[in-house]
DNA sequence: GAGTTTGAAACT
DNA sequence: CAGTTTCAAACTC
């Protein structure tokens, strides 16, 4: 990538990092500098578009945005970190010494926590942010800065955000604030334990969990080419304290909306910080909230969705600063943790995407009005359904629901009832929560009947385990990475915030058996275009199903497949049976079937029925992924968001969108960040891959070529490995490498891991 | 709502 | 790694 902000910032890099500062820091720490850290720049945009998948996944992300938000405190602490002493990797240097110094406590992710406690400092860390968003000197002219500027530049670089984030911090950022914003950060700051790293990343993770809005407020930087400065200033506070303070508002007790906002505000006007958020910021979140995204600013719809999700990931971060707390600051873990009530609420509260997207995807399909909207804005895409949604006799009784659904009504669109009782559902188990607890392991029954009166109880319906605890697989929650809530019916379900270090611990437990397994079980590919065949569709290559499915008798045409469920062709991958799979059979299936092969009694009947509802299903939503995906490659293009809801879901109006199929965003990553790096995000075009080859091409080659950090392989380790085959093989094999895109994308899908810190 | 079917997940 | 068992969702009645 020899884009001109490319070049710029390694210019002035270098320049900063021969500066006396920088020496000094160097003296002081055992990290070597290391110039321009180019290591996975290329990545950057996938880093930020990334964000939701990445949500989940703690370790690759983590490390990602844990520069990312290292940077962000960074500036302020060369010293300590060398004060603390902790080891760094010399090879990760920068990044790794951001890390250590990196304090929990004022990461952008708990400040959303922290906030209302604490609104300067929120007020502080955003600026920061972007200013570490800037990988460049022109926002970092202060010594602490020309640090941030090394660490962060890996991940900075993003292509398309670079620019504006240098004018933003040209425009609005006051270096001095920033500065003196860090140090403050600073003095609250502790000694870091060496769990750091980890702590930092998760927090990180936590961060971007946050703000699944990340990706969409710099997508809507970028395209709507608003005042850099504000915007992306408003951005991020609109989407780190607008949803992340109202979350903890609802712990606390009904504040408004906008309240916050106002208090984030006033904080940035302490900090003489206000330039950066021209005119009120409140009205700034409000615009882009409402404008560009079809968000209320207080949009506890949207906050609502993400609660369930990544609740672990929450945990294990809260955890690991309580594991450390000795260490950290008192504030921040009494913050994270309240009461023990108001902790688990906390946990719930925390933002989760897993659904969200889901919801999104589904809504894709089957939202017309969404489509319209999202067809309008790549970001609504994502959130349109959301927010379209929440229709939700299911909020019935409780009034946490009902405010939360209040919010977000003027969006409401009746056509996807499912996306929206779910939505609704996540947005009404996550107030549940915040009422009371206990509703998760009372009434389930009476939960899941209120839900299915509602008329869409497929959509809310949760697990209804019985045996497995809801700690295995089996439950469609832990699956999930969401916590079980107020609709489950499970019974002696350990799946709850109380057993966090429970469901934790199971979780790594299999992940370290099959660190796919938390991953989405649909994987968008390349290909939006389904083949269609002559007279049935095969094996259209827009999506697959990670480990294709072993159907035997259902012939893939019911739920019980999960290709089937997933609204994906069978594939190469799939050892199913008589595959009928109406969007798409197994590779083969098709010619043996029109062979007459006798292993599959075809009937034309059915082959018609299926490829009828395949056409009446999917073919409309075919154009219309086409349109949407030319639109996602623009943003994509723009390196900001490279997952889309474009999996397509076969199911309409009935049938509760599968979870665990979206592509994107579960929780799954959590511990297989490095691993299965970012595959859950589905990659779309062949745009963003000229993208990618552009300006990643190096190293992505290096990772197909297997020389990327141990992770970097999907799946090849996989204990699976019988069933579970990579997705770039699958894509190889299965869409028959003509197309340009596919290439790109096995490309695309190993860059990912990438972005853990060279070593 | 109870019972059956199905295939993934887990286990051996 | 293959076969078996367990499990819960999907489905049927």
């Amino acid at each position: 990538m020899n884009t001109p902000e490319k070049t710029q910032i390694s210019s002035s890099l270098s320049k900063f990092e021969d500066s006396p500062v920088f020496n000094y820091i160097n003296s002081l720490s055992p990290i070597k500098p290391v110039k321009s850290v180019h290591v996975t720049q290329t990545f950057n945009p996938l880093s930020f578009a990334s964000l939701p998948s990445i949500f989940t996944s703690p370790h690759v992300s983590s490390h990602k945005e844990s520069r990312f938000l290292k940077c962000s405190t960074d500036p302020s602490k060369p010293e300590l970190s060398s004060a603390d002493g902790t080891k760094v990797s010399p090879v990760e240097d920068a990044g790794v010494d951001v890390h250590e110094n990196f304090d929990p406590a004022v990461s952008l992710g708990e400040v959303s926590f922290e906030l209302p406690n604490e609104p300067s400092r929120i007020a502080i860390e955003l600026p920061q942010t972007l200013k570490y968003d800037c990988g460049s000197p022109d926002c970092a002219p202060t010594p602490c800065v020309i640090e941030m500027n090394c660490v962060s530049q890996p991940t900075c670089t993003s292509l398309a955000i670079v620019p504006f984030v240098q004018e933003a911090s040209q425009k609005g950022l006051s270096d001095g604030v920033e500065v003196a914003a860090t140090f403050q950060i600073e003095r609250k700051k502790e000694t870091i334990g060496s769990e750091w790293e980890s702590l930092i990343s998760e927090t990180a993770d936590l961060l971007i969990f946050s703000s699944p809005n990340d990706s969409e407020a710099f997508r809507g930087v970028i395209l709507k080419s608003l005042d850099p400065g504000s915007t992306i200033c408003s951005t991020l506070i609109s989407q780190f304290p607008q949803d992340d303070i109202s979350d903890y508002k609802d712990q606390t007790e009904g504040i408004t909306g906008l309240s916050e906002i106002n208090s984030v505000n006033e904080s940035f006007e302490d900090n003489n910080v206000t330039n950066i958020v021209p005119g009120s910021l409140t009205d700034h979140v409000e615009n882009r909230m409402s404008a560009p995204y079809s968000i209320e600013p207080g949009s506890n719809l949207h906050r609502g969705f993400r609660r369930r999700c990544l609740d672990f990931e929450m945990l294990a971060a809260r955890r690991k600063n309580l594991d450390g707390g000795s260490n950290t600051n008192s504030s921040v873990d009494n913050k994270l943790k309240p009461s023990k009530a108001g902790c688990d609420s906390s946990r719930c509260i925390v933002p989760g995407i897993g659904l969200h997207l889901n919801a999104l995807a589904i809504a894709s399909r089957d939202n017309n009005n969404s489509k319209l909207e999202t067809s309008s804005s790549g970001t609504q895409k994502l959130i349109l359904p959301c927010t379209t949604t929440s229709n939700s006799p299911t909020a019935d009784n409780e009034t946490a629901h009902e405010s939360l659904l209040a919010s977000v009504s003027t969006k409401r669109e009746t056509n996807d009832v499912e996306n929206g009782v779910q939505l609704a559902e996540d947005a009404s188990q996550a107030s549940a929560y915040l009422v009371n607890e206990e509703f998760n392991q009372n009434s389930p029954k009476k939960k899941r009947r209120r839900l299915e009166q509602a008329g869409e109880s497929e959509a809310c319906k949760r697990c209804n385990c019985k045996k497995s605890k809801c700690l295995k697989l089996y439950c469609e929650c832990f699956a999930a990475g969401v916590y079980c809530i107020e609709p489950c019916s499970c019974q002696d379900c350990f799946n709850k915030p109380i057993h966090e270090d429970t469901v934790l611990a199971t979780r790594k437990q299999i992940e370290s058996r099959n660190p796919l397994a938390f991953a989405p079980k649909v994987i968008r590919t390349s290909d939006p275009i389904p083949e269609v065949g002559d007279d049935l569709i095969t094996t259209p290559a827009s999506a697959r199903h990670k480990r294709g499915c072993n159907c035997k008798k259902s012939n893939c045409l019911k739920k019980y497949c999960e290709c089937f469920q997933g609204g994906v062709g069978c594939s190469i991958n799939c050892r199913c049976e008589g595959c009928k799979n109406a969007f798409g059979r197994k590779e083969g299936s098709a010619i043996l079937e029109a062979e007459g092969d006798p292993g599959e009694e075809t009937d034309p009947s059915e082959k018609n029925a299926a490829n009828k509802k395949f056409e009446e299903t999917d073919i409309l939503n075919n154009e219309e992924q086409i349109q949407l995906l030319s639109q996602q490659l623009h943003y994509s293009f723009a390196g900001f968001i490279l997952e889309l809801p474009l999996v397509q879901l076969p199911f309409s109006s009935k049938g509760k969108p599968p979870r665990s199929f979206i592509a994107i965003g579960s929780s799954s990553a959590l511990y297989t960040g490095h691993i299965y790096g970012k595959p859950n995000i589905i990659q779309p075009p062949n745009i963003i891959e000229k993208h990618f080859q552009s300006v990643a091409e190096d190293e992505t080659l290096e990772i197909l070529r297997g020389n990327s950090s141990p992770g970097t392989g999907i799946k090849t380790s996989s204990p699976n490995s019988k069933r579970i085959s990579p997705p770039q093989y699958e894509l190889g094999s299965t869409l028959g490498g003509g197309r340009s895109g596919r290439k790109l994308i096995l490309q695309s899908i190993p860059s990912f891991p990438s972005l853990t810190p060279k070593h």
